[in-house]
DNA sequence: CAATGATATGCAACAAGTTGCATATTGCTG
DNA sequence: CAGCAATATGCAACTTGTTGCATATCATTG
C-alpha cells in the first residue's frame, strides 16, 4: 500500500484538507500518483484511526466544515521509515500495449487515430512539465535548493513524455507506412 | 478491466491452460502485463461462466488433468471489440517518485544506493530486451512482418527503458555532487 | 533417497481501487 | 434568477489485486 505514504508525503508538506489533497495530487503528484477523492477520505478516516495524522476542524460561517490534517510525531515517523527502506519494482500495466500487442486484429485506421491522440495528450504533457521546469529555473536559488527533490521528479516526468512521443511515432509511421501499401 | 483482455489477446495468439499463460505473462507480457497465477485462475473461471473461452481437459497419465483454453467466437467478438475502441489514459503508480519527492527526508546515503539498485535493474532489463531485438532483426522477413506488433511493443520497452536509465543518472548524479558537499 | 524447482490447479481472507450516489454552500455566467 | 463549476465531505456496493495456504506429480541434483 502506498496511498498512505503519498498522503503522508503530501502531509510532511503541508498540512490541509482532503479536498486539499485531491488538489495536489492533481496538480503536482498526479503524474505518478492519482486518487479519487473517495479514496482519499476513506484513507484519511483510516489513518486518524491509526493515530499517524489529526485534524482540525474549523468551521466556517454557513460552510461546511473543513478537516485540517497535519502529522502527528508517530505519522512523521512512519514516513521516514517507509522513506528507508527500499521498494520492490513497480509493476507496469498499460493497456494500450496489450492492445497493439493484438493490434493484427484492430483496423489500422483507428489504431492511427488513437495513436495521434496519444502522441498529442503526452506532448501537451510535455510542454506543461517544460513551463514548470522553466518557472524553476528563473525561481530563486534557495527556492531551487529547497525544491530539488520534487524536480527531480518533474525531470523523470520530462523523459517519460519524451520517451511517449518518440515511441508515438515509431508506431505512427509503422501504421502509415503499411496503411498507404494497404497491408 | 483488462485481464481478461489480455488473457483474450494471449489466447488468440495461441491456446493454452492457465499455467501457460502465466509464463507467457511472465516472458513475454510482463513488461506491461503482470498477473499472479491465482489472479489468472480466478479470471478463466470467470471468463469460462461469460462464454468467452471454454477448454479441453487433457487428462494426462498420473499427472493433474490439464485444461487447455481456446476463445469461443464470442469471446473473439469481445477482443475486436475491445480493441476498436478508444482507452482512456493509463494512470502511472511510482511509489519510487512519491519516495523521491519526500526525499530530504531519508538518508542520502541510503536513498543513493536505492538508485543505483534501480538503476542496474533497469540496465539489465534493457540489455535483455535489446537481445530479444537483435532475435528479431535475424528473423525472417516474413516473421518480421509476422511480428510486426509485437516488436512495436518491445520498442516501447526498450525506449522506456532508456529513459528510467537517464533519469536515474540524473539523481545519481545529484545525490552524489550533494553528498560531496555535505549538504 | 531427500530436497528442490518446475508443472498444474485452486480456495479464502483481505486490501486497494472504482463507480454511483448523496449533501450543502459559494460564486460566476448567461 | 437558473444553471453550473468549484469547494467540501462521505457511504455503499462492487471489482480488482495480493497474500497465504493447499495439493499433487515429475525431473533433477546433491
Amino acid at each position: 500500500m502506498s496511498l498512505k505514504h503519498a498522503i503522508l508525503t503530501l502531509l510532511e508538506t503541508e498540512d490541509g484538507t482532503g479536498y486539499d489533497l485531491l488538489k495536489r495530487f492533481e496538480d503536482h503528484l498526479g503524474y505518478f500518483w492519482n486518487a479519487s477523492h473517495q479514496q482519499i477520505y476513506a484513507q484519511l478516516k483510516t489513518m486518524h484511526n491509526e493515530a499517524l495524522i489529526d485534524y482540525q476542524l474549523e468551521a466556517q460561517d454557513d460552510k461546511p466544515d473543513k478537516k485540517i490534517y497535519t502529522l502527528t510525531d508517530s505519522g512523521r515517523q512512519a514516513l521516514s521509515e517507509w522513506v528507508q527502506q527500499p521498494l520492490k519494482l513497480g509493476k507496469v500495466k498499460d493497456a494500450l500495449l496489450v492492445k497493439i500487442y493484438a493490434g493484427h486484429l484492430a483496423d489500422k485506421e483507428q489504431l492511427l487515430e488513437e495513436m495521434l491522440h496519444y502522441r498529442d495528450s503526452h506532448k501537451r504533457m510535455l510542454q506543461t512539465f517544460l513551463a514548470i521546469e522553466n518557472e524553476y529555473h528563473s525561481s530563486s536559488k534557495k527556492k531551487q535548493h529547497e525544491l530539488a527533490m520534487p524536480y527531480l521528479t518533474l525531470r523523470r516526468g520530462i523523459l517519460g513524455e519524451r520517451a511517449c512521443i518518440e515511441w508515438a511515432e515509431e508506431v505512427i509511421n509503422y501504421l502509415q507506412k503499411t496503411n498507404s501499401r494497404g497491408q
